[in-house]
RNA sequence: GGGCCCGUAGUGUAAUGGAUCAUCAUAUAGGCCUCCGGAGCCUAUGAUCCGGGUUCGAAUCCCGGCGGGCUCACCA
């Protein structure tokens, strides 16, 4: 939970010892004020609410001034103010907004791709927007962990497996060979194929150890080129459940016990009607479908934390829909269940497919991302050693892929564009590590500062101090919604404001040095909290 | 075909009922370094898919189209 002066918050509270003000009606940061309120819904006279209006406001210790403008009330907070608060949790804490620990364990479910080949960058939009979600509500102090669950029992496993035997079954597995098998499997789909995916099926359903632990081998040489890939971008998944261990450990069995007054038959096949609509759990040949094996998996999920994320493609939702429906409607389900929908990453020339192989990796992505940045780099600051030029440049691809990503609202269907994706100005993260540089190097330059008494701040000194103060209301809306785009457009806005206060503001050698360089100290702790939150690496040089 | 999601300047995006200026970028055309890092700043141009409706007020809600995505498996 975010600890810091709601003023918003207290203004409403104000206003409502006379009228009633709607939360939706309070808005920060507009460009008419720094709190703007809406009055179209308070049923009085104009006057009356001018004078009413006035009594109350004129007494608010945190307000520097304010009118009424029309249907609306625009304050503006003390700017004195909005620097000494920063001034004190930095100095006091060391942190803004500061938080209250509280017990609450929270589980982000994200990526969790089939293990069938390499991850795309699709499927990377799932990791991206799970990481970041994870980092949010750690940062409003919860306690996160993130977690992969692997599909080493599914068909499409089987089929890799499969794939491997017939068609590279003299080779040691790599991912390359892995991956050619799986796409032969499906060129070449038949009776007999099936028939073995069924046979396979029904060893895992008996908990035959050995064949697990020969297709987790299989699915294990994919798994781990899929973390490589990820760990590259800074997403480090810190636990994995395989999917087989809820058939093993009788978790699936337990759940069709629990479920057998809600259960139909259609011969060996067994389902749950809802909404007129068959959810089957098993096969006919007795072998569990994803579905049962995902109220196990949830149910798991529920016995360690309190609130459960699980990160999901839309193609997902009416799986997610089922999923509640019978975990809250049929087994009393209790803990908070939330599901983050993002839509899919297409390609100019149309949708991605693993199994058509017209995709592109994360890895293919990353590797020219980097060397895009090499020769930005080195073009732009030719003296950097090549060690240096590397250290920046891997630090700009993964922040760059990531913030590509994060900026966009994550219910928006994307078109991935290698011109967007290499380009490094304007909203981008190169745009927000470079306003850092700055400020990192202005601060190495500041000397012997004397602490004198502030009182003016000019338009640009207010901004940015006001966009560092309300840093938190953003935070919190990310957090409620889980929305990494929200602090993606906060950086932007952060940096625009720093970047306008750097152009007219001289710092060092002026008579305002000591001020300007508080509010820059402060920045770089605002940017040094916010911009990890997406995975943005900040480099003192860059 | 039924259900769900999306449609905003040439391009990418913000705003999910509220301000006669619909955000921020990019692209295009100009301008700003004897001065803390020009990967920056300033100015100009340019948009709510179409048609109805609800409302004091609609990009936002409702209805009908159009376009794109997803889904409607004994796949996951």
């Amino acid at each position: 939970m975010l600890l810091f002066d709601d003023y918003k918050k207290q203004l409403i509270t104000k206003l409502n010892t006379v009228y009633k003000i709607d939360d939706k009606d309070a808005e920060i940061n507009t460009e008419h004020g720094d709190i703007s309120i809406r009055l179209f819904r308070i049923n009085d006279d104009q006057e009356k609410i001018r004078n009413n209006l006035y009594n109350i406001l004129k007494r608010e210790a945190y307000i520097e001034r304010f009118e009424i403008n029309g249907k609306y009330l625009n304050v503006w907070l003390k700017t004195k103010l909005m620097f000494d608060i920063l001034d004190d949790a930095f100095q006091r804490l060391g942190i803004y907004p500061d938080v209250f620990q509280d017990a609450e364990k929270a589980l982000v479910e994200h990526t969790s791709a089939n293990p069938t080949g390499p991850i795309h960058i699709g499927r990377t939009r799932n990791s991206i927007i799970g990481d970041s979600i994870a980092r949010i509500i750690e940062r409003t102090g919860m306690r996160v962990m993130t977690q992969y669950y692997v599909n080493d029992s599914g068909k499409q496993v089987l089929y890799l497996y499969i794939g491997h035997e017939k068609f590279h079954n003299t080779e040691e597995p790599t991912v390359e060979n892995l991956l050619d098998g799986y796409q032969k499997i499906y060129n070449n789909m038949d009776d007999s194929i099936e028939k073995e995916v069924s046979e396979l099926s029904k060893l895992y359903e008996k908990g035959d150890t050995e064949t697990i632990k020969k297709i987790q081998d299989i699915a294990g040489i994919v798994l781990s080129s899929i973390m490589e890939s990820l760990k590259k971008i800074d997403v480090n998944i810190m636990s994995y459940v395989w999917e087989s261990s809820f058939i093993v450990n009788g978790a699936t069995s337990r759940v069709m016990t629990m479920l057998e007054n809600n259960i139909k038959s259609e011969g060996n096949a067994k389902y749950i009607e809802y909404n007129g609509k068959k959810i089957y759990l098993t096969r006919s040949d007795g072998t569990s479908l994803y579905f049962v094996r995902d109220i196990a998996y949830h149910l798991y999920k529920a016995g360690d934390y309190d609130v459960i994320i699980d990160v999901l493609g839309e193609d997902h939702k009416e799986h997610a829909k089922n999923l509640s429906y019978v975990l809250k409607d049929l087994l009393n389900f209790n803990a908070l269940l939330r599901f983050v929908f993002y839509d899919f990453i297409s390609l100019e020339t149309g949708k991605m497919s693993t199994r058509k192989g017209n995709i592109v990796t994360l890895d293919d992505l990353y590797e020219k991302t980097v060397e895009e940045s090499i020769k930005v780099v080195r073009e732009k600051r030719p003296e950097y050693t090549n060690e240096k030029t590397m250290e920046i440049a891997l630090a700009i691809a993964s922040s760059s892929i990531r913030f590509n990503i994060s900026k966009v609202n994550q219910n928006k269907p994307m078109t991935f564009r290698w011109s967007e994706a290499l380009n490094f100005e304007g909203d981008s993260a190169p745009y927000i590590m470079y306003a850092y540089a700055r400020a990192k190097s202005i601060v190495k330059k500041i000397k012997n500062i004397k602490s004198i008494e502030l009182k003016d701040f000019n338009e640009y000194e207010r901004s940015l101090i006001k966009n560092m103060f309300l840093y938190p209301y953003y935070l919190r809306s990310a957090y409620e919604n889980l929305r990494p785009d929200i602090i993606a457009n906060y950086l932007l806005t952060l940096v625009k404001s720093f970047n306008d206060f750097y152009t007219n503001c001289p710092v060092i050698g002026s008579n305002e040095e000591y001020k300007r360089s508080k509010i820059i100290e402060m920045f770089i702790k605002i940017m040094d909290d916010a911009a990890p939150l997406l995975g943005i690496k900040l480099l003192d040089e860059i």
